[in-house]
DNA sequence: TCTATTTTGTACCGATTGGTATAGTATTTT
DNA sequence: AAAATACTATACCAATCGGTACAAAATAGA
């Protein structure tokens, strides 16, 4: 009758909190990208130090993407529940004002670490350079296909074009996040929101 | 009788020339960003040795910024002409346009250098950092001057915020290099502008 | 208490980082 | 031809890079 999970481990029990030091390591990796991290920036974040790091989370490259599954979970959770509106309307509303007050939020590194976390950077970072391409591409996907399906409900006219308006969502929240990096208040953030909003209805009607 | 310039000089010809070497070094940089560029990436895509790149670019940082002059008056010319278009109509499709066929222009590395040459970046990239997010504010003013310029000349309402309105520009163009970085083509890139032209329009009437 | 197991701290690894000293070479001036 | 000058090539520097070997330490089960 093993225990299906949680139970008292034998050995050296770990001395920090998994899920601490990874919130830890995406703050660095959030603030300073890929390349511009070393693994000593991470171990004196984290509290920890290398073989500590390396036993439990792997190498470089794969703490990061476990760092960035923190960071959809946690601090960018405004994007699921935005795709969940009942509207489309809605839908797009929600997502520029999450964007608009999350990327400007002041708690966190600015910006968004799936953006701007391995942009331009070395032949090394590339693994984690195509992971986040990758999640950019799919979040852009899952809008597109929540508006063809408000297409398809009436919710959006027939004749509109729901590539390119998820790809204008898209590019709209991509600016808004070297906005932040530039020190945009949430509230201009919400003002370029307004606008973007305003323009994305003219079409919806 | 001093030459005042262009005289052969004394001692030994340089072998190269310096302004190719920049715009090679340009394209590393604009590809790998400050970070993720190495002294050996840049003497080989150069063709030049470190001690011919250090006693005529400075360091690293020095060469990084000579390489940025060089972007914005080659690669990146689109800007300067599109504010001095005639009215505030040509001024923002002009940029918007410029900026979707040329970061998404595939005879160099996608996107804008001066957008994620250094945008997370490590402390040791913190001069290039915010000497490229001071040409991103500056070029931001220099379109809410140019749009204040058309409101005093009636082009646009007065009741326009012209400082929103020139922060939506810039916040698009910064979204379409993201874009682009993702392989967004030319054609995918207008007809985000064209999305964002029709909402400025429909404001500056 | 003893053993098995796991984590921790230190100390280290070769490779690479940005940057430079030095000697040799190619040119102009005298 | 000789001297002065400026660039090039090699070889090197300390520091840092990502990553690991190893032994001490801390726990669970026997």
């Amino acid at each position: 009758m093993s225990e299906s999970r949680c139970a008292a481990p034998v050995g050296r029990p770990r001395a920090f909190d998994i899920d601490a030091a990874l919130e830890k390591a995406l703050e660095v990796f959030w603030r300073k990208g890929y390349d511009g991290t070393s693994l000593a920036d991470l171990t004196e974040a984290m509290g920890i130090n290398k073989p500590s790091l390396y036993s439990t989370f792997g190498n470089k490259d794969q703490l990061f993407l476990k760092a960035i599954e923190v960071y959809e979970n946690r601090p960018c959770a405004f994007f699921g529940p935005a795709l969940a509106e009942p509207t489309a309307h809605q839908v797009i509303k929600k997502m520029l004002y999450g964007a608009a007050v999350n990327f400007a939020d002041k708690s966190h590194p600015q910006g968004c670490v799936i953006i701007q976390g391995a942009l331009s950077c070395s032949e090394t970072a590339s693994t984690v350079k195509e992971a986040l391409m990758a999640r950019r591409q799919e979040g852009e996907q899952q809008v597109r296909d929540r508006l063809a399906r408000a297409q398809a409900e009436g919710d959006i006219p027939a004749t509109t074009n729901v590539a390119t308006l998820a790809r204008y969502l898209g590019t709209v929240i991509q600016g808004m996040a070297i906005q932040a990096n530039d020190g945009a208040t949430p509230e201009e953030l919400t003002e370029v929101a307004d606008l973007a909003l305003s323009a994305m209805l003219s079409i919806i009607q």
